[in-house]
DNA sequence: CGCACAATTGATCACGATCAAAACCAGTGG
DNA sequence: CCACTGGTTTTGATCGTGATCAATTGTGCG
């Protein structure tokens, strides 16, 4: 199945704890890799997908700068992972996190777990019950929130967004033109997103759609 | 918020290890309160619920024999665990989980915080993409294959099912209907389920809506 | 330039939600 | 034992949202 496994994995070997940059589009490590590697993101944006029994790609989740991603829950991954943006990040040893001692290593491996956890979470939470548009406004809110200013830019292709929302490619747009409308966000780019108004965003992300 | 907090964790606190039995309905313990208990259950079935902003009671697990919940991720309960049947369960206390030695205990905890992150993951599975039809079959199937026979009966309320799957109660009947129709599965009472067709019932959770 | 893919816009359709009401069942008390 | 009550399930009719189909525009890249 993921016959391109092994020499992406190999290529990735370097777990020295260097800093290093990713280019868009690159493949960290594939599901079902024997799980060495952890990563910290310092700059830019990750998605892990997963591949259904029908061969469709589905995105679920997304992390972010100061997330963990690869985390050795079972002994391989259970996603791909994918640089979404050009991405800086520093690998660490799996082996490390787990073998050394019991003490520190262990909270932050739990913490690690626990943020999976909660990421699973939020996003059933965004997809069962929610309308298209509360679901986009939601997650745009929450990615945000975890970043930094509130105007900053996001990067990430509506396609992505699509997935992970379980809509339509479609959908994602026509919602984020009422966003834009709204005023409540802009689109410089293409794939960038500016939170204008957070007040107004959080509206729309739990509002009885707005009637 | 939830005051009956106290009360409910107070009578519950026996954590010696001896199985005791709870009756329908009945609250182990509440979202928020500390998490000091930790059950395994050996007969009957547990539904974990939470409640959102807007207070709407929503089902995001259920638990079936051999199953542990209460797990002490964070160090108050992250929902509120309820009787669904009469159920058999025995109490741990939670402290020697975490605090015993760090290695057979500390295996079986990440054990347990697995099964919630894979139980996560099923539900997103379930709701994301799938139809009305697929979700229930899956539902069934995926709920009859963890626990034992083919023709066993389960015993849940459909307004339950209807929650976890974030479909309506009459969606979830008519799609019952369907498949007692097709002879796939019969319900001998009300909330009892027989599976009779394993492989027509996983036909149904996959087919692209047979059309 | 031209190619491939992402985003956009429009028109139609189907599925599940919603509204409304009846049937069913379990438990309670007269 | 039976009438009454509350909650769950069942059935039917209608409506709205998002999926789908189809086509155009936009954007980066060889």
């Amino acid at each position: 199945m993921y016959t391109a496994s092994k020499q992406v994995s190999s290529s990735v070997v370097v777990a020295g704890g260097f800093a290093r940059p990713f280019g868009p589009g690159k493949t960290f490590f594939w599901e079902g890799d024997e799980a060495v590697t952890v990563y910290r993101i310092e700059t830019g944006v990750v998605r892990a997908v997963k591949y259904d029994e029908a061969g469709e790609r589905e995105v679920i989740a997304f992390f972010k700068p100061g997330d963990v991603f690869g985390v050795p829950i079972d002994p391989e991954y259970s996603y791909t992972a994918e640089a979404v943006t050009a991405v800086r990040c520093s690998p660490l040893s799996a082996g490390l996190w787990e073998a050394s001692g019991c003490k520190r290593t262990q909270t932050t491996l739990t913490d690690a777990i626990r943020a999976e956890l909660k990421a699973a979470r939020e996003r059933v939470a965004l997809i069962s019950h929610q309308s298209s548009l509360e679901r986009i406004a939601g997650f745009l809110g929450s990615f945000s929130e975890d970043s930094m200013a509130d105007a900053m830019a996001l990067t990430i292709p509506q396609l992505d967004i699509a997935s992970y929302l379980a809509l339509t490619p479609e959908t994602v747009c026509r919602a984020l033109k009422k966003l834009k409308d709204s005023e409540a966000i802009s689109m410089p780019r293409r794939d960038a997103f500016v939170i204008n108004d957070p007040q107004a965003l959080a509206q729309f992300a739990h509002a009885a759609t707005c009637h």
